[in-house]
DNA sequence: ACTACCAAATTGGTAGGGCCAATTCTAAGG
DNA sequence: CCTTAGAATTGGCCCTACCAATTTGGTAGT
């Protein structure tokens, strides 16, 4: 496939600082809008150099989860409505647990742009497209014979599909989401049944993507993200732990 | 309302250094996976300090619009697959007016987010949700009254409608994408005929969402959303100027 | 007691210096 | 031609210093 992960790599620099600060913002109970010590104070503080700080706050910044207001300080925003889409799947990526909401929140963004990259998909999917489609469902059953674990299968199968709807910008959105529920996904895959299970789900839509259909292909898809949401619930629900879901 | 509007402060600061660091890759041609010179001697060129420039580029990586090799160098990367989809939105508020492509592909994500979060709203919104659309639609009468131009108004309504999903996740996404097309949108809103036709709109999309009839008020969205797809359409097709669309 | 005003401290923004570790390039040596 | 050791390059990081704007505190004048 074309499009390279995220995963590991988010500003794999200064990608620990960055998490230290949020952590420093979260440890002291921070509430939107309240003001971080003064730069120098909090470089000495988390044993940095100031510019080393400055640069966690540009990326911060950038993100839309801090403001720095010259002359005044550095403040926490408003994340519910202020921060960036992607600041979510940063601190996801960062170690962050999402909370319930944010995945429901999450889920009901996600499912309408899987219903558009399939219809999309279907209109514009080129031999190529249907071509790489098929040799991730030959992996995958190679890897289901072994008894292995479909992960990556399922994250290439994604990303696949998602190109096959010809819309970079759908893409990138529908890569970030994957990457959010990355970290769980492994561990939802560790029972071949759910690997299985989602194979067959897999193959259905390449076919209904083969032929063009775009209501059967949005259907199964509608159907795929329903158990999605089912097993996040569960695993939300169930205490937090169960190793549950990562729906597909 | 609530959500305060990004516009004018994306990372106010450095935001020039972080566009000039753009200009000079596009004004040297650089293709995806091209190397930047190095941080010491673009800092020189740009007549800025390093450290200053290497808060740019901290946000620039952040953004997933360059990639830093430590002991190799900054590259560009490959911006359809790889950038961040909130790049888009700061490169346009930079004043890189967006291609057609990007356009398209924009409104294409756009559209089904649009249509979740009327049904959402539909579902969820409450008598404050409510009395915020119906305040806005009176603010905008009295703005068309008086032939001003109802571009606030417009935004007004959007985040409110935003709002009244209950998802911030959806929320923010929306606003980003408003903000988007906001350079154009004052223009568009500058004949009143357009502004008076926006409100009749709303005005149905309220009287949906009131009744909760969410069939209704997704099919009124969908009429919209075809309108602002001309817009464009004609606005980039006709020659780029024409002071076209931003469609609601 | 209240106000007006000035100076000191604080703060983010920026500059420029330096050192390190890893990589890459280069040239000497086999 | 290949190997290898050293030099140059590069990003990552630290440190000090200065600036402009704001805030703060006290002081003098009414």
């Amino acid at each position: 496939m074309s499009i390279a992960i995220a995963a590991d790599d988010p500003v794999q620099g200064n990608r620990a600082l960055v998490k230290r600060v949020v952590d420093f913002a979260r440890d002291h109970h921070f509430q939107p809008g309240d003001r971080f010590p003064a730069e120098r104070a909090l470089a000495e503080k988390l044993g940095v150099s100031r510019n080393a700080l400055r640069e966690a706050l540009a990326t911060l910044e950038s993100l839309r989860v801090v403001e720095a207001r010259p002359n005044s300080g550095v403040y926490l925003r408003r994340t519910a409505s202020e921060s960036s889409f992607e600041a979510i799947v940063l601190l996801a990526g960062l170690g962050s647990e999402p909370t319930a909401v944010e995945v429901r929140e999450t889920i009901e963004v996600r499912a309408p742009l899987e219903r558009q990259a399939i219809a999309l998909a279907c209109a514009r999917r080129n031999d190529a497209d249907l071509a790489a489609l098929k040799a991730i469902l030959h992996d995958t059953r190679t890897v289901l014979a072994t008894g292995g674990n479909i992960a990556d299968c399922d994250q290439a199968f994604h990303l696949a599909l998602a190109d096959a709807s010809h819309n970079s910008v759908l893409a990138r959105m529908l890569n970030a989401f994957y990457c959010l529920t990355l970290p769980r996904r492994r561990t939802f895959f560790a029972d071949p049944a759910r690997g299985a299970a989602s194979d067959r789900g897999h193959r259905k839509i390449v076919a209904a993507i083969e032929k063009r259909d775009v209501a059967q292909a949005t259907s199964l898809m509608d159907r795929h993200l329903g158990n999605a949401q089912v097993y996040w619930k569960e695993a939300l629900e169930g205490g937090r732990g169960g190793g549950g879901g990562a729906g597909r």
